[in-house]
DNA sequence: AAATTGCGGATTGTCCACAATTTTATAGTA
DNA sequence: TACTATAAAATTGTGGACAATCCGCAATTT
C-alpha cells in the first residue's frame, strides 16, 4: 500500500505536470516549509516551476478545495491560516472520522497492514531520536492515512486526507515544539489494540490520541502573520520517507 | 439560519455570475434533473449561461471538487455516477459524520431551531402529498443540512453538505420512485429525541434512518447511461423551497 | 502631523486564438 | 454485413495579450 498515493491525490488529475506543482506546493505547505500566510504570487510560482499562469491557477484552486490555501478575490492566494475555532472544528471532525475508520479497520486488518503500520511508527521514533521533527509529523500524519486505507472505505479516507493535511497547517500554526513527542508511543498502543481485535479499546486510544494533540495546541488567541521567500523554500527537493 | 446559503456555499467565491452558473448546474444535478452521465460540454454551457469558457471551466472543476461532476481529460465534464460502492461508503460516511452532529446538536439545539426544523418536515409532508418528489428529496436534505448548521462545527457542515449532495446523486442513479416516503415521519421522530434531549435516541434515531434509506436503494449491478439536453434543463427556473 | 487623494507599478481576472486530442463520419476490404 | 483505416469535425487544453483591480508612495489638504 503506497500512503503517499493518497497523501497527495487529487481530484481532476488531468496532465502530470499539474499534479507535480500541486504535489510540491502541497507537500511544501504540510510539511511547514510554507508558513500559514505566506503569499503564492502566481508569476512567482510560474517562474519557480516554469510552467503558465493558467496552470499555475488551475493549482491554486485545487490547493483552495483542499483548504490549505486561501483564495481572496482580486488579491491572490496565501497558505491558509486556521482560526482557533476552526482548528477546534477540525479536531472534533477527526475524531468523528477516525472513530468510524478504527471501528472498519478492526475487522479489516491483515497482518501485512500491521506491518506497515510498525514501519511507520518505527520510522517515526527514529526521526524522532535524529531530531527531525518534520518528518515526525508526516509519518504521523502517514499512519493516520495508513489507517484509513485499512478502513477501505473511499470516501473517509478522502475526507482524512484533508483533515490530516489541515491538521499539519494547525500544528504549523499553533502547535509548539515538543508537539507530537508521544504519537510514535500512541500509535504503538493503537497498534495493540487492532491486533488484539479489541474494538472498544481501539477506538477509545483513538479519541484520546486526538483530544492529547489537541491538547496540546496552544489554542489560545490569534497570531501574527509572516512573510517568505518562495525561491528558496519550493526549490528544495520535496522530502522522501525512507521505506 | 439560512439553509440554502450553505447548502450552495462554494470555495474560491469571487464575482458572482460564476457562484450563479454554479448554483444552478449543481442544483439541477441535486434536483436530478440532469441525470447522472450526462454530458456538460462546455461550449453547451457558455451559450445557455452567456459566459466565456474560461468561467464554464472554473465552474466545473469547482463542481467536480465537489464530487457531483467528473472530469474527464481530454474528454469532457460528465455529472457523475457514483458507483455501488460509492454509494455505500457514503452512508457509511453519512453514519459516522451525522451521528457526530447529533450528539453536538442535542446540547445546543433552540426552540427556534426546533421550530426551523418541524417548518422543513412540514413543506416535505406537503410536497411529499403533492406528489412532488422532487421538493420532497431537497427538503429531506436540507433537515439535515439544517441539523449540520444546528451543530456548529463548521467542518463537519462542509463535510455533510457534500455528502448531502452525494446522496441526491445516489437516490437519482439507485432510488425507486416511492424512496423517502417515511423520511418525514423518521425526521419528526429525531426532532422529538432532540427535544428531550435523549442523545442516545437521536443518536440511534438518526442511524437507523440512514440506513432505511441505504436499504432502499437498488444497490446490486451496474446501470446505463444517458444523454440528455442541456438547454432545456437547464434554463428551466431553480425551484425554490416555499418560506 | 495626520489624514486623504491621486498616480504608477505590480498583480490578478478575462478573453480570444491556436494547438492537441478525441469523436464522428466516410470509405474501403474481407 | 461487419470490421478497419483514414479523414473531417468537434471538443478540450494552452498560452499570451489586454483589461480591471489592488497596493504603496508621494503630494496635497486640513
Amino acid at each position: 500500500m503506497n500512503v503517499a498515493a493518497v497523501t497527495t491525490k487529487r481530484s481532476g488529475d488531468g496532465n502530470g505536470t499539474e499534479r507535480q506543482v500541486y504535489d510540491q506546493v502541497h507537500q511544501a505547505i504540510v510539511e511547514r516549509r510554507l508558513e500559514p500566510g505566506t503569499k503564492l504570487g502566481e508569476e512567482a510560482l510560474c517562474e519557480i516551476y516554469g510552467v503558465s499562469r493558467a496552470q499555475i491557477r488551475r493549482v491554486l484552486v485545487d490547493l483552495s478545495h483542499a483548504k490549505v490555501v486561501e483564495l481572496r478575490p482580486n488579491r491572490g492566494a496565501y497558505v491558509a491560516q486556521p482560526s482557533v475555532r476552526e482548528a477546534r472544528h477540525v479536531f472534533e471532525a477527526r475524531r468523528a472520522i477516525e472513530a468510524a475508520i478504527v471501528e472498519r479497520a478492526v475487522g479489516r486488518v491483515t497482518d501485512a497492514n500491521l506491518g506497515k503500520l510498525r514501519e511507520i511508527v518505527d520510522a517515526d521514533r527514529d526521526a524522532l531520536a535524529r531530531g527531525d521533527s518534520e518528518m515526525s509529523i508526516k509519518l504521523s500524519g502517514d499512519f493516520h492515512l495508513c489507517l484509513g486505507e485499512i478502513a477501505g472505505n473511499q470516501v473517509l479516507s478522502e475526507i482524512l486526507v484533508e483533515l490530516v493535511s489541515r491538521s499539519s497547517l494547525i500544528i504549523a500554526a499553533y502547535g509548539h515544539a515538543r508537539q507530537s513527542d508521544c504519537s510514535a508511543e500512541e500509535h504503538s498502543h493503537l497498534i495493540k489494540a487492532l491486533r488484539k481485535g479489541d474494538v472498544e479499546k481501539a477506538v477509545t486510544a483513538m479519541a484520546e490520541h486526538l483530544s492529547y494533540i489537541e491538547d496540546l495546541l496552544n489554542l489560545t488567541p490569534d497570531r501574527p502573520r509572516k512573510t517568505a521567500d518562495l525561491q528558496s523554500i519550493l526549490l528544495k527537493e520535496p522530502s522522501r520517507r525512507p521505506r
